[in-house]
DNA sequence: ATCGTATATCGTCGTTTTACGATTAACCTG
DNA sequence: CAGGTTAATCGTAAAACGACGATATACGAT
């Protein structure tokens, strides 16, 4: 067991995180981009049944989380998982 | 892979699984419950720095989410985890 | 029957969340 | 440079949350 303790979370962060992931909309966001690698706002606003302002607060949840990330490409921002994040995450929850 | 895909939650139900798990008191109850199995009501209370009637709610919202079952054994309630519930929980957290 | 203990529930208050439209900022394109 | 597109931010309103003390309920013990 423990193939790596120190990616462990406390109960603070993970609940941090799992806060994060405590809407749907906000998982929706997260499986598509699961499954498409990397995707723009725009596209996610169109997946979502919700205003491009609100859409536009849940990424930002998301990306305070730790959980993705935007990066500007000129007009518009891309977004992606942080693998690296989402891992932590599995492995606490696996933990628990 | 996919070890039972009947077991992974939609994104509704999981994210009210993390909704519920959102909190840090929650997190401590649920790592205390997983440590020592069982426990009544009031070794929780004596374990967190919140008030009775705040870990009473924050253990209603446990209950509610189907991750803790409460019996009452006289005057007394005594707690523990819904393994399955969490089980679920866990393999769809691994899945995303 | 009364008392004490354990827990749930009620009422309240301040904070946070969720959703929206409107606005702003940043950037291509013509 | 003007106009159009994309996305973030602002302001706001309604709902939900988190915490508490007070109260109610249920039970065991005396």
């Amino acid at each position: 067991m423990n193939q790596s303790a120190e990616a462990i979370l406390d109960a603070t962060a993970f609940a941090g995180i799992c806060k994060a992931l405590g809407h749907p909309a906000r998982i929706r966001i997260i499986e598509h981009l699961k499954a498409i690698d990397r995707c723009i706002c725009g596209e996610i606003v169109q997946i979502l049944p919700l205003a491009q302002s609100t859409v536009s607060q849940h990424l930002k949840v998301l990306k305070a989380a730790g959980l993705v990330k935007g990066e500007v490409e000129g007009p518009r921002t891309c977004y992606c998982l942080d693998r690296e994040r989402l891992d932590r995450f599995k492995i606490t929850a696996g933990s628990i």
